[in-house]
DNA sequence: TGTACATCAGTGAACGCGCGTTCACTGATGTAC
DNA sequence: TGTACATCAGTGAACGCGCGTTCACTGATGTAC
């Protein structure tokens, strides 16, 4: 009897390794995400991950880099559709968010919760990758304000710093408060979506729905910024 | 020459060690907070933790405990002084709620972060703490209210079904839009701080303030409520 | 004041474990002739 | 079609490490007489 070269059973091992180790920070956060854990799941050796990921690493930052990349092109997708007014597109981007998030909670948790200890991100390969999911929400809002569609009068009396950092690193040249909704539209629903996550809304009697709750405050955010939802 | 009792070096061994186990956190995260490197760095070995803590996970949840008491008790004196105004309270507890976690910042990713693989928190210990600090937070809102400064027309059509298990939980008399507005602020500014914690808002040239940023966002929260800030 | 003794905080060795990473290797596969 | 050989993905043993926890112990301190 001949075993099977364990490729056979892994036509796509990197692939493989990616999805199992996602799982494995499912179930046990992504802070104890270990080569030797994979292995295990997938039948192979630890060594044999390093025909592909340099080092754990490397494993972790390609599953960040995925990560954003997933969050960016789901929300991509959602924007489609030329019918959708400027508000159904901020909302259906809210919406799919907090979606994404809720679908991929080890994959939010590892762009956006605590470090994982010992690892340090090169910043020049998921800063690109951050910027670029990131700039999808942005370009929503900017569009909705080139269209005329928000009231940014007296949003701002001077520019915070934060604001004009960023309108600085990406040469910005719409108005400041638009800086000012995005990131103030962004840490909003990541606060929902962080606490709801990590359980801290829902320590109730389990499976409360949060639904509601996140609609009202999304439409809240859109009367702030002068749309109707 | 008779070499001291350890004792004599820490007078409150198990105050030292929570403090040094925080210092840790704050240092290498809580996810790789280990005994023996508090033994370590108090020069003393590792079993003689097991004198006030009966395990590692015993020591976490008294980090935790005092985590949620440490804010709860900060908010509690912010909100002192009679001569306050209901916005002027709220806007103190958001700012006071804010520089705690900026101070703190290895006791806020503790409670509010993401949890530490392989430890279970013992709800009937670590809820009544989180509850605690949290009726601070509503508690302003509240006597807001109750005192005809909210405005609550028209933020619900029908109560959510989240507001609703808190309502229920806490046995909450007062209107729901009111702990529909404490919940939306919470994860407003646990947003805002969880992204400034990570890193997230200052990967730029760094050093750059978020205070003005805050601000603005904090106003926008009062104005929303029907107060001005 | 002096001696015998109980207390108990902290020690040091040891346990079994899982980890990332290295290394020489094996053996199935594909290629060249 | 058949043989010799290069390739290279995956193996298995080994390394040095740090971890939580247990255990019998030591030795300074406080107490009773």
């Amino acid at each position: 009897m001949v075993r099977p070269k364990q490729a056979d059973q892994h036509p796509d091992l990197p692939t493989a390794i990616k999805e199992t180790a996602r799982g494995l920070i499912a179930e046990n956060g992504a802070a104890s995400l270990s080569l030797r854990a994979i292995a295990r799941e997938l039948k192979i050796t630890a060594p044999a991950i390093y025909n592909y990921f340099p080092s754990r690493d490397d494993l972790v930052t390609a599953l960040i880099v995925d990560a954003y990349n997933s969050l960016r092109d789901t929300l991509l997708v959602s924007q489609e559709g030329d019918e959708k007014s400027h508000a159904e597109r901020i909302f259906s981007s809210a919406r799919t968010y907090r979606n994404w998030a809720l679908m991929h909670p080890e994959e939010y948790s590892l762009i956006f919760g605590t470090p994982i200890p010992n690892y340090h991100a090169p910043m020049e390969i998921t800063g690109p990758a951050a910027a670029g999911s990131m700039s999808v929400l942005l370009g929503v809002l900017d569009a909705a304000w080139r269209a005329g569609a928000l009231k940014t009068e007296g949003v701002l009396d001077s520019t915070p710093e934060m604001v004009q950092a960023w309108i600085d690193k990406f040469s910005y040249d719409g108005d400041p408060a638009v800086i000012q909704f995005a990131m103030a539209s962004w840490a909003q629903i990541h606060g929902i979506v962080s606490l709801e996550l990590n359980g801290h809304y829902t320590a109730f009697p389990k499976n409360v729905s949060v639904d509601s709750f996140f609609e009202i405050e999304i439409r809240a955010m859109l009367t702030r910024m002068g749309l109707k939802g």
